[in-house]
DNA sequence: CGGTTGTTCTGTACCGCTACAGTAACGCGG
DNA sequence: CCGCGTTACTGTAGCGGTACAGAACAACCG
């Protein structure tokens, strides 16, 4: 016996609205996602039914499963939301992917590397492909992406062989900062640089991948300093924010302040300063600041990335710019080919690797050292 | 006659796994997805067939499919990510909602009001839910939200009687910034809006949804005003950034700087200047700067938002706290608590509407009026 | 006028998974 | 040895679409 109970609200489906028009439910999906298909006078018909009954179109879900395509994209970050949203460069990218996706009909789908509870969003989210921005190899969540056999394609990572990536010159790019300090005729210059590490195994290892960019902005800098004969006074960021939750105390920042003073008040300070990226040189300005030191003055201060912040500060931060747009965009155009060549079952015979150019820009954070 | 070609990969489904180890198709869902509903050793056996065969565990879509829900809710937001993205108080809003997101294992996908093409991501995304924040109801995004039965949460916008709404205390708290001027002594004071209206009948309209927070400010400034009998010096900011796209020319920058210039120029220039938000009031600072004006002793500059640039400007800006994480916390919340709701049919009798507190922070950037 | 072509609509067979009802086997008290 | 509550597993019937191979019929052509 069915229950006596009345579906209050029977779901309308493509059923529903060919069984008023008395067409095949069929017809009802071509007036709808085919509309070359069928007449116009037809269409028009099952489209003013669909319209009669709250039929809004074609769910969503099904389509996904009957087409084999989710029509969303992935783009796995940080497990650390809080920050990838605070980062101006992270940001710009994310705009710039969500700028491009755009025509293709994609929507963007945030992943975050951890996994809370049963949930591993790598593995339990339908797309048709992922982005894998900022974040350690490490995380499972990498494995579960490949392991599912979605196209993806790496951004900032240590490239893979066999997938596609999409990198910026940061090594060249230190080095042209490294170079304009040489230049300017610094001898003693301070390097402040995210946790990273000098061992090019460990680096290559996918236990560090997320460290690729720390490492090759540190091989340029000596790139230019060992050439010049110069030996860097090294002072490392504390390990990445690994839980730093929105609104919790901003731990990270003060360890980094710390350092950078220690290394302002040696006595054979140094009369500049590379930085791992704008943020943190704002930070190394302050801090310089309440030493009274001045800047360019007494102390010369480059940053990397030119994010907006390198343009706002004063003094305005000499630093060097990557194209963060284009970085998304090369990153989208890759993926969105991957996605097309893994439909067509083409097996993209090389990988692409793209490297974008970085170049120094010269503002007035930095000086020839007083004396 | 079947095409002679064989499927080079056969797809791996359950069934695949079933009849490996010899069981049916439920089991091995079960194993995978309630493990409380077949024995541990069967369960490892199953398990282990699948990693065999490389069955990395349902497929998403399918399961969305049956089991009904998408597993992801959507953030509507301006057409231009752009912008959402270099927003400080959007970022920070969706990085609680990201936070908050991550236990109930929803994933969150972007959505943009506009329609590009044949796509329309309201219409077209898999997802149980969505907030609307910081765009239009114009844009036809929200109305396909709810013709699909969407549970909603409105976010920054006029509350609409049976959708639950988070909004913080605009009004309140603009009048506790121009009440602090008015209490410093000044009686010149200047407006930088946003695109505005004061027709609240308009304000109320769907066109102009968008518009409210710029109206709640705009009438919490008046209140204060009003009551110490003091009119204001208007000055509205340029429409909203329509199609500001990544990498381009800024206009609504150019053109507010050129509007505050004009209003600073003026014989009787205003001694006080409200702003819509920090980031006008930091632009504000340096249009005064560029003049010659000494922010406060020339000139004070209150903002709004209390982002995190109010802490890093120099001087340090008085501005209007809204806590940005309770709001992501809060509409994350009741936007779960709406799905759960129509989850079990229940209707929530009426629908929430929350109002966080905003409270004004003095810092460095007002003072008393010179002379 | 037979044959080819084109348009418009239909029927069937999935897509891969889960809900739910049901069956079989087992343990156990009486 | 029967009845009965558990536990462990299975079968069926969808979820709501889309792909693709027809079928029906008109138009066109030599």
């Amino acid at each position: 016996m069915t229950p006596p109970r009345l579906e209050v609200v029977t779901r309308v489906t493509l059923q529903t609205v060919a069984d008023r028009v008395g067409v095949s439910r069929m017809t009802v999906s071509n007036a709808f996602s085919r509309p070359d298909q069928l007449s116009t006078a037809l269409r028009e018909k099952v489209l003013a039914a669909a319209a009669e009954l709250g039929y809004v179109g074609p769910d969503p879900a099904a389509r996904a499963l009957a087409r084999g395509t989710a029509g969303a994209i992935g783009v796995l970050m940080t497990d650390s939301l809080a920050y990838a949203f605070s980062d101006e460069v992270a940001t710009g990218f994310l705009a710039a992917v969500a700028h491009e996706l755009a025509p293709t009909g994609l929507s963007l789908t945030l992943l975050t590397s951890g996994e809370r509870g049963e949930h591993v969003p790598a593995r339990d989210v339908p797309m048709d492909g992922a982005l894998v921005y900022s974040c350690g190899i490490d995380s499972g969540a990498v494995d579960w992406l490949t392991r599912r056999g979605l196209p993806v394609v790496f951004v900032d990572q240590v490239p893979v062989p066999g997938i596609p990536s999409v990198n910026v010159d940061d090594r060249g790019g230190a080095r042209a900062a490294a170079q304009h300090l040489v230049d300017l005729g610094h001898r003693r210059i301070g390097i402040v640089n995210r946790e990273h590490t000098d061992d090019p195994s460990l680096v290559a290892a996918t236990a560090a991948g997320d460290l690729h960019v720390s490492h090759q902005r540190m091989l340029g800098w000596s790139d230019a300093l060992d050439a010049a004969g110069l030996k860097p006074v090294l002072t490392q960021e504390s390990p990445r924010p690994a839980e730093w939750t929105a609104g919790k105390a901003e731990r990270p920042e003060d360890a980094d302040a710390r350092a950078v003073r220690e290394m302002l008040e040696l006595p054979d300070r140094p009369t500049a300063i590379l930085c791992f990226s704008d943020v943190m040189a704002y930070r190394v300005v302050r801090v310089a600041e309440e030493l009274g030191l001045r800047v360019p003055e007494d102390l010369s201060v480059v940053g990397f990335d030119d994010s907006p912040l390198a343009r706002r500060m004063r003094p305005a931060l000499t630093t060097v710019r990557q194209d963060v747009s284009g970085k998304g965009r090369a990153a989208t155009a890759a993926l969105t080919a991957a996605i097309e060549a893994a439909k067509t079952g083409h097996k993209p015979s090389r990988a692409k690797r793209v490297v974008l150019p970085t170049e120094l820009v010269v503002r007035d954070s930095t000086a020839p050292p007083a004396g």
